[in-house]
DNA sequence: TATAATAGTGTGCAGCATACAATATAATTA
DNA sequence: TAATTATATTGTATGCTGCACACTATTATA
């Protein structure tokens, strides 16, 4: 008990999922395959799953979202993934309501239950 | 078809969804009965549903990150809820991670796909 | 009676995590 | 050469968590 770090793991892993969509998305201005992503994106500090990713791709191609091709050319064949002109309209607009979503955090955060009202 | 914001719903529907127990736990610096954090959020840009925020103040209460107890000197009975010692760590560790989710995040929009690598 | 304030519950659905399966290549060992 | 292992690469099935939505219940007030 008191193991504060088991429930802050708990919250953090429902931060976090829903950053992996706009994670994902904003890598697919150019051709990237599963495999890459995986290993990028953990790189730069989003950690995915790869049984989580490859659902996710083709949810989102089926959405259209996203346009794939195999390439056979390569030793192993691999299929690349790109954000199709609706994928990057909803990434836009992603970023859009991403930036509003953390400044509203923020906000909150800063001023964190100081009940500060101009109305007084 | 074609309707972009359909999907971005369900994206944005999953990226709000894991700043609510921040959003939350933010205000509970001092003591707040449900009702007042649904509508006090909501002024501040974070909407939660009332079906949302109840369960979600029990189960922090459970985990132990919150405490309650009832007024029943006002006019109706109201619920206070508070941050324990657990929750205002919990709330703490919860800030430094969400701040590093926005840190990878911002830095994966702006480079959008550029694969800018230094050593290049 | 109707409406607002306040708290609560139950069901359904979406989606991540975990673990697993499958294939192909490359490197290692016997 | 053959068998073994590791790595690259994609894919699937199941379970659990938790929000959204719709609903119920209670009390105060007009």
């Amino acid at each position: 008990m008191s193991n504060a770090n088991e429930h802050l793991d708990k919250i953090l892993l429902e931060l976090r999922r829903g950053t992996i969509s706009i994670g994902v998305l904003s890598q697919l201005y150019e051709p990237q395959y599963g495999y890459s992503l995986v290993t990028m994106l953990s790189e730069k500090g989003i950690h995915v799953e790869p049984g989580t990713l490859y659902p996710l791709l083709r949810r989102f191609e089926k959405q259209g979202l996203l346009v794939s091709k195999w390439d056979t050319n390569e030793a192993r064949p691999r299929k690349y993934y790109l954000l199709s002109e609706t994928g990057k309209e909803v990434f836009d607009l992603l970023v859009v309501e991403w930036r509003s979503i953390v400044a509203s955090l923020n906000h909150l955060i800063e001023n964190k239950g100081d009940d500060v009202d101009g109305d007084g």
